[in-house]
DNA sequence: CAGTGGTCTAGACCACAGG
DNA sequence: CTGTGGTCTAGACCACTGG
């Protein structure tokens, strides 16, 4: 029986996962420490910690200090999507981008947004609503409400070339931030403007970015019938 | 000037990304190396790499070797979503999950299906049909495709009482899989399971889960109008 | 209390890729 | 060729938590 060194982590993992998956460690199984893995694989605790903690990251270990390493019972599975500018996300496909705008006011937004933004009820915020095209074709609809007390010069952008999207990422920082996933039906309005019919089925990502306590922008985007959105498990 | 220590590779990363939302290191410019940072920062230059890596993990930098160190210029949000079974989503929430087996056949499936899951196209496969409840209101109706020949064991469970999600965790290993989500409009059928108007908007997660180069299992999970799925950025 | 993972250190070698 | 990040090592101390 040779015997395989196990000279970096990402061999060490392999290792790990081949026994996972083998059932040779079933779900639930207490594996043994971090130093007898080390003594056994002939390779220093630091790298073992190392694997072991990328595949906890992973959701398919449970660590606990004094409780051991074990196998998860129900692996949560990680989605990772990356939420990139729609531009990016159109020409990456090796679509042609387009981009209109179609509204910019000053204004006044509904309490809910003002509540969710946590801003005065009465102070008055950027509304951006813009139409992203990929191969001139509606691509998705972006509905946009800034802070204009945090971000600074944004009274002066026109947006009338560039999107909320890609301006704020150039020009206003966040620290954090929420998205949601969901689904909704055309409006009349929206199915106008998608040119899909109304009721039609449309993905929805809703975003509400923070700098610190301060509510930067929030954004809902409306993707066209058909739109997926993938990534590896 | 008061000199704080950076002890951890948490404090690191904490000034770090004091410095890049300051505008101190703008998206694109080059940031000094890991060794000047150590000596800056006075710890060790694993420490420092450690708090980096994490930064580029998430996005936030650009690492290339002998190129050096980069503010990232747009950073790409990574939305990680925890999929897991709907029964602990359900009980999350506080609520009383229920679970009803609408049929289980073993059938040949559409072209389609046996195409995705690269299985010969006469071959008979498992399908199951079945709702989820949450206090006993229609939650998700999950529709899925078994392979046979790579599940031991699968024809002898009745999946009256545990769902095709919860029974392949536990007995079914997989390597990797790819995900989709999509909104869709209910069909007359699906709208009297799901107690909601045909056609409304309902969220869909597509997933298929392969054990080497054999398929799984394919698995189309619609919820119930309303439904959003979250996370923190 | 004691076992386990979490982390830090100082030093070293290496792989990669820019110039 | 050389600077940079990527990683390994051996040893050490610490934080948390199960029993």
């Amino acid at each position: 029986m040779n015997k395989p060194a196990f000279r970096n982590w990402q061999s060490v993992q392999e290792e790990v996962l081949r026994r996972i998956h083998s059932r040779q460690w079933p779900p639930g199984e207490l594996i043994p420490n971090e130093a007898d893995l080390a003594a056994e694989f002939g390779c220093a605790r630091t790298t073992v910690n190392r694997a072991l903690r990328a595949l906890a990251d992973a959701g398919l270990l449970d660590r606990r200090r004094k409780a051991g390493t074990r196998v998860a019972a129900q692996p949560v599975a990680k989605a990772t999507l990356d939420i990139s500018v729609i531009r990016n996300e159109v020409e990456a496909r090796g679509q042609k981008y387009g981009y209109h705008l179609i509204d910019r006011r000053e204004t006044v937004p509904p309490v809910a947004t003002s509540a969710a933004m946590n801003t005065p009820i009465d102070a008055p915020l950027l509304y951006l609503k813009a139409l992203h095209l990929a191969n001139d074709r509606p691509y998705a609809l972006e509905s946009r409400w800034i802070n204009g007390a945090v971000v600074a010069g944004v009274r002066d952008e026109s947006f009338e070339t560039i999107s909320g999207n890609e301006w704020l990422l150039r020009h206003a920082p966040y620290t954090h931030g929420d998205i949601a996933f969901s689904a909704t039906n055309a409006t009349e309005d929206e199915a106008a403007i998608l040119d899909c019919a109304p009721g039609g089925a449309l993905f929805v990502i809703d975003r509400l970015t923070w700098d610190g306590d301060k509510a930067v922008t929030k954004v809902r985007i409306l993707f066209v019938p058909g739109y997926q959105i993938r990534t590896a498990l």
